[in-house]
RNA sequence: GGUCCCAUAGCUCAGCUGGAUAGAGCAACAGAUUUCUAAUCUGUAGGUCUUAGGUUCGAAUCCUAAUGGGAUCACCA
């Protein structure tokens, strides 16, 4: 559209002797109740004009028919100029633009970036809130990868600390060598189950100090458990043998777990961090910070730095008696992965619990003279929130991350088979179009909205397989395969004798040509919403055209071929779209 | 208490850097299939865009305040 832009420019430079910028010039797209394309809100003109925004739209409007041969009339409407850009103009759009095979293919920006997401806790399983980080994490690569950049995808587990040896604790003595082998279950549920064990019997000791006159804090400090698990973090720390052979044997327990929930959700990552690694790190970070004066030592040796001049409070850095906290962790990891890649960005997915952590981290960073710090963003996501509020993994009321699934593997197969529509396929075929759908209609939900927009979750209120879903989506693209497999092949030499279009296959093109910008907004707001948002859109309009005009009977050959193009044009942004949302489409359904 | 985020139809959400009569889906009601997949399409109904000021030719959108909801302010991660 940067043609009429340019137009206009000249325009308003010919009529007003005005001159204006690019940006000055508000074009949208004309809304559905008034005939056009394009519009331009001339309201700003005015100013200059001296006349009437009907005047100014009508004088401007009648130089661009006179001066572009691909304006084919408009209208004015107070101050809103509306062009019809011609047919012919839409179609070379289809022929040139759409159907080659490098449309909505960005140029290598030549610009690395890293998405970090998914870092679970090696304790027990992941619940929904890790599956919209997972969601959010694996599209925003996807995007970013469709916008050009070279993407480094990135977990950062944290495998050690005092919840893992709570589980560990608890395996000891409770778990009578239980495996994942004799007990049948998952490992990380396994690992689960003694978090939650421990949990219990910790609340036992602590009622019973309780009962015996100590205080509640005093009680959780000293009930014999919450001890021991801090024994074995520091015979951890210390490298002992035998709890570290069990910390290795649990963890990777876990991981078998979580390999298999990765796969199910279709996520991915280029590279592990482990927090056993990292955590020893920040420390010569600590040191640089303090010969530079940005931290400070108190009297008890503590380093501290002081925010308050920003607006933020003074924020400890290192422990009095050396030890690392979580933010000197993230301070040497950062600097890590900036070693280990040296990307222009870096993008942390992460729940808006933690704004003011990495509010801080962020601007730490930048004080201590990081040239890539201002390349570092949070993408703060909102919870998910049930019915009766937040989860809460102690008191049982998390939705599990394989639950989840299984449970909408299971609502896909139940609509399905009551739609029929899975007649003469192989039960191969069944179980993965199952699978298709019900991830289908789980990852829609969950991306459609805006990251940072807090998420209600009804579990028992089945997701929905119609209207503004996945599904929806995904059917749309079942009826253009559908429909492109009962022909032998496509004649775009007959196609092109086509060259008067209905509304609907208007309507159709202007959308499919949005797509590469859509990905631009998409990868500039980290927001796969917008491309949700958009291929919804395109769906319900292809849905439209595909109930409005015959395809196979068209009228003639010239419109049947035309029909063919532009379906396929639009099953493949579709196809597109939706693997940008990590979202699978099925041939037929 | 300080700081940050959010508030649009009964419900779940769109609404781009301010622009036309604020849009979808679900739920409700009424229709459409001798024709390419009805998980579709069409229509009806549903709104003081939380409230009050302000800026502007023009505000759901920007500013200020209030109200309601959430988060955070640990020598936890």
């Amino acid at each position: 559209m940067d043609f009429i832009i340019g137009a206009t420019l000249k325009a308003v430079k010919h009529l007003y002797n005005t001159d204006l910028f690019a940006g000055d010039i508000n074009l949208q797209e004309t809304r559905k109740e008034f005939e056009g394309q394009v519009t331009i809100v001339t309201f700003p003109f005015t100013k200059f004009s001296k006349k009437s925004p009907e005047q100014t739209g009508n004088e401007i409007g009648a130089y661009l028919q006179n001066e572009l041969k691909e304006v084919a009339g408009f209208n004015v409407i107070k101050g809103f100029l509306n062009i019809s850009l011609s047919d012919d103009y839409w179609l070379k759009e289809l022929y040139i633009e759409i159907l080659p095979d490098d449309f909505a293919v960005f140029k290598p920006s030549g610009k690395k970036v890293m998405v970090e997401y998914s870092s679970p806790n090696t304790n027990k399983p992941l619940h929904l809130g890790h599956v919209r980080n997972n969601l959010l994490g694996f599209s925003v690569a996807q995007i970013l990868s469709a916008a050009g950049y070279d993407v480094v995808k990135t977990n950062l587990v944290n495998d050690r600390g005092i919840h893992i040896c709570k589980s560990m604790l608890a395996w000891q003595r409770f778990g009578n060598g239980e495996t994942p082998e004799t007990s049948g279950l998952k490992g990380d549920h396994l690992v689960g189950k003694y978090y939650v064990l421990f949990d219990r019997e910790y609340k036992v000791q602590i009622e019973a100090l309780k009962a015996s006159g100590q205080t509640e804090d005093e009680a959780k400090k000293n009930a014999p458990l919450i001890r021991e698990a801090q024994e074995m973090l520091q015979k951890w720390e210390a490298g002992d043998e035998e709890v570290k052979s069990l910390w290795k044997t649990m963890n990777s327990w876990v991981y078998a777990g979580f390999a298999e929930t990765y796969k199910k959700l279709g996520v991915s990552f280029d590279k592990f961090y482990y927090e056993s690694n990292t955590y020893i790190l920040g420390k010569d970070i600590i040191e640089e910070g303090l010969q530079k004066g940005v931290f400070f030592r108190k009297a008890d040796n503590s380093v501290w730095i002081d925010l308050t001049a920003d607006g933020l409070d003074e924020k400890l850095v290192l422990r009095s008696d050396g030890t690392s906290v979580y933010m000197t962790q993230d301070l040497g990891t950062a600097q890590l992965k900036y070693n280990d890649f040296h990307m222009d960005k870096s993008i942390y997915v992460v729940g808006n619990e933690q704004d003011y952590h990495f509010k801080v981290l962020f601007l730490i960073l930048q004080k201590l003279g990081k040239t890539w710090a201002k390349g570092l963003y949070h993408l703060s996501y909102g919870m998910v929130d049930l019915p009766s509020g937040k989860m809460k993994s102690r008191e049982g009321t998390v939705v599990d991350a394989d639950d989840l699934m299984d449970e909408m593997d299971k609502t896909a197969k139940k609509q399905t088979d009551e739609a029929g529509k899975v007649e003469g396929f192989g039960e191969e075929e069944k179980q993965h179009l199952y699978h298709i759908i019900g991830m289908g209609a789980l990852k829609y939900f969950l991306l459609k909205v805006d990251p940072k927009k807090r998420l209600l979750f009804d579990p028992n209120e089945s997701v929905d397989f119609q209207g503004h879903t996945g599904p929806f989506i995904q059917y749309t693209h079942a009826r253009i395969r559908s429909v492109l497999s009962r022909v032998d092949g496509l004649d775009s030499n007959k196609a092109t004798e086509y060259n008067q279009l209905a509304p609907e296959e208007r309507d159709l093109i202007v959308s499919l040509t949005q797509f590469p910008e859509i990905i631009k907004v998409a990868a500039e707001g980290y927001s796969p919403a917008v491309v949700a948002n958009y291929v919804y859109e395109l769906a319900k309009i292809y849905n439209k055209f595909y109930h409005e005009k015959s395809i196979l009977q068209a009228e003639d050959e010239a419109a049947k071929q035309f029909r063919l193009q532009l379906s396929a044009a639009a099953g493949k942004v579709i196809n597109k779209a939706m693997a940008l949302l990590g979202i699978e489409v099925p041939e037929r359904m």
